[in-house]
DNA sequence: CTGTTAGCGCATTCAA
DNA sequence: TTGAATGCGCTAACAG
C-alpha cells in the first residue's frame, strides 16, 4: 500500500481512505490513486486489516463432521453461500471423530481469530468456548457446558410423525433404529415413544435396537438380526440417513418388506426398488440460518439472549412407509 | 502475550520463545511462562503471526463448484484431512456459478494471503493468477493461461473403458450424454470415440448428446427423447454421476432397459432396481495428492516444474452395463 | 481534504 | 540466557 501510496504521490492514509470507500478524498486524487493501484495490481492485506483493535477478520469457522455426509455438506453449502454474501469466508476445520481432535479444531479455528464459529458439536464438554469471546452457533445439536444460540430440526416432532405415519397403517411392532449420537437421536426415539403412548401401543423394548456404530453397516447387520427373529417387526423407523441405507440392504438381501421410514431425505430415495419414505426438514435452511444468525451475532446486530431456531420436520410419503403390516413378511417380487 | 510476559516477570521475547518451541530460555523461566500461559488462558494470535514478514499463513484455500455434489464433497473431505494434519485450516470461497463470481472468490482468498490454493476451475482464464505469488493446484481439470500442478483422473481412459465394455457386449448402438464442461467431458468423448475406432464401429453423431445444463434433469429429458425415437441406442453412457441420476430416472419412467455405464461411482448405485455399472477413480486420493502437492509448494519443500498427476479409472461391474443390445427395448418386469 | 503517526500481536534482531 | 527494540500492512486519530 506504501508502494501505491508514492506512484500516485500521497500519503498512506489517502489510499486506504480510497480503499475503503474513498469517503472524504477529493475525484481527481481518488482517480490517482485508484490508477495506481491498478497499475500495481494491489490488493489490500486482509490479515493485517483484521489486526488492527477491535477489527473482527471477515471468515467464520465452520466446525463439522464428515462432508461425505450430505447431510453435512449441506449445511456447509448453504452457510458458505450466505457467508459469502455478507463478503465472508468460511473456514474449515479439520475434524477427526473425537472429541478431543474436535477442541484442538475449535482452538486452532479461535486462534485464526475467526468472527465466528458454526460448530456442529461432538459429544463432550463445550465450557471451553465460554470465555473465548467469539459468538458461537451450534448447528443440528445443542453443545453442553456452554449457552449459546442453537439452530436444529424438530427431531421430537419428527420422530413423532415417522411413528404416526406407520400406527395410522396399523403397524403394531415397530423396530426403530438408533444411531448412538445422543441429543438428536435421544429427541427422535422419544417422540416415536410419545406417537406410541397417544396411540395407546406399547412399544416391545427389544425393538428398540440401540447401534455401537452409526453406520450403515451396523443397521445393515442389525436389521438382519431383527428380521430375522421368530417375531419380527412389520415395520422399521430408521434414525439417519446412513442407516436407512444399511437398513434397505438387508431387507434386500432378505427380500423380505416391512414397512420403512427413514429420518432425512437423501439422493436417490425415490428410485430405489420400492421409494423411501422419509421424514424430512430443510437442511439447507439450517445451514442458512446459523450463517445469518452468526453474522448478526458477530457484527453486534443481534444482542439478544441465545436463541434456539427449531425446522420443521415433514413426512414426504413414498411407498416404502405405506406398506401395511401384512406384508412384512412377503419376498419381494423382484 | 504481553499479558503473559508481565504476569511471568519477563520480557515479550522470552515468551514468543516459550510458544515457539522453548529454545534456549532456561528451564525455569519457562515453567513459570507456562505457568502464566496456562492461568491466562493465552492463546497465541495467528493473524499477526501471519503478518510476520515472510511468514505465510497457515491455510490454504479450496475453491470448488458444489459440495453437494459428492463428487466435490469427496474432494473437500480428503484435503481437509491431509491439511489438518499439517496444521493447515482449509479456507472455502464461496463460488457461485459465474467464472466471475469464480474469480472474486479467489482473490478475496488471496487477500487472506492464504499459503496456496487448490482450485476446481471453471472456464474462464486463470491467467490472472500468474503473478499472484501463491502456489495453485488444479483439481479435476487444468485451466487455461496458466501453467500450474494439476490432479486428474484419467478421463479419456475411462470413457474408453466404459465405451469398450459396453461394445465388447456386442452394442453398436450406444449413446453418449454429455455435460456442457469443457475439459474433462471432451476427454471423456475422445476416450469414447477411440474406443468405438479401435473396434471399427462407427459412431452414429446423432447419438452423441450435448446437453444445455450439467443437471439430471436436462439428461432425464434427454434420455427420454433419443430412447422415444425410431432407432433408440442399445446402451448409454453417461458422462457425469448427476446425468446418471436423470439418465436412469427416464429409463424408469420409460420403462427400457439399455445398458447403462456411468461415469463416477455414486452412493447407492448398487441398489437401484439394476444395480449401475460404473467407471470409477478414486476422488478422495483427488483431494489428498492435492493438498500434498500444494503443501509441498507451499513450504517450498517441492520446487520441481509444474507436475501433472492422473489417476487411473477402473470399471464397476454391476449388471446394467451388462446388459446385451437386445434387451434395449424390453419393459421393465416392475 | 490530506499527510503523518501510533499501534494491533508477534518473531526477530541486537545488546546486555 | 534474556530484555528491549524493530517492523510486518493497515486503519484511525490527529494535525496541517
Amino acid at each position: 500500500m506504501i508502494d501505491v501510496a508514492r506512484r500516485a504521490g500521497v500519503g498512506l492514509g489517502t489510499v486506504s481512505r480510497v480503499v475503503n470507500g474513498g469517503h472524504g478524498v477529493r475525484d481527481e486524487t481518488a482517480q490517482r490513486v485508484r490508477a495506481a493501484i491498478d497499475e500495481l495490481g494491489f490488493q489490500r492485506n486482509e490479515v493485517a486489516r483484521a489486526l488492527r483493535p477491535g477489527k473482527k477478520s471477515t471468515s467464520l469457522a465452520l466446525v463439522l463432521g464428515d462432508l461425505t455426509n450430505p447431510f453435512y455438506a449441506s449445511i456447509a453449502k448453504a452457510s458458505l453461500e450466505v457467508a459469502g454474501q455478507s463478503g465472508f469466508a468460511v473456514v474449515l476445520g479439520s475434524v477427526d471423530e473425537d472429541p478431543e481432535g474436535e477442541k484442538r479444531a475449535i482452538q486452532e479455528l479461535v486462534s485464526r481469530q475467526v468472527a465466528g464459529l458454526m460448530i456442529v458439536p461432538d459429544q463432550g464438554d463445550h465450557a471451553f468456548l465460554q470465555g473465548a469471546g467469539v459468538p458461537v452457533v451450534f448447528v443440528d445439536r445443542p453443545a453442553t457446558g456452554i449457552d449459546a444460540d442453537i439452530v436444529m430440526v424438530d427431531n421430537e416432532g419428527g420422530g413423532r410423525i415417522a411413528a404416526e405415519h406407520l400406527l395410522e397403517q396399523g403397524h403394531q411392532r415397530i423396530a426403530i433404529i438408533l444411531a448412538p449420537s445422543y441429543y438428536t437421536i435421544g429427541r427422535r426415539l422419544r417422540g416415536f415413544r410419545r406417537a406410541h403412548r397417544a396411540a395407546g401401543i406399547e412399544i416391545d423394548e427389544s425393538l428398540v435396537i440401540q447401534l455401537p456404530e452409526g453406520n450403515a453397516e451396523a443397521a445393515e447387520k442389525a436389521t438382519r438380526e431383527v428380521m430375522l427373529r421368530a417375531d419380527p417387526p412389520t415395520a422399521i423407523f430408521s434414525s439417519t440417513n446412513f442407516l436407512t441405507e444399511g437398513v434397505l440392504r438387508a431387507l434386500g438381501e432378505l427380500g423380505r418388506e416391512p414397512a420403512v421410514v427413514g429420518f432425512d431425505d437423501f439422493r436417490l430415495a425415490d428410485m430405489l426398488p420400492t421409494p423411501v419414505t422419509v421424514v424430512a426438514s430443510d437442511i439447507a435452511e439450517l445451514g442458512r440460518s446459523a450463517a445469518r444468525l452468526l453474522l448478526d451475532r458477530a457484527s453486534g446486530t443481534d444482542t439478544r439472549p441465545p436463541q434456539r431456531i427449531v425446522l420443521p420436520c415433514a413426512l414426504i410419503e413414498r411407498g416404502s412407509g405405506e406398506r401395511p403390516p401384512d406384508s412384512a413378511g412377503k419376498r419381494s417380487a423382484r
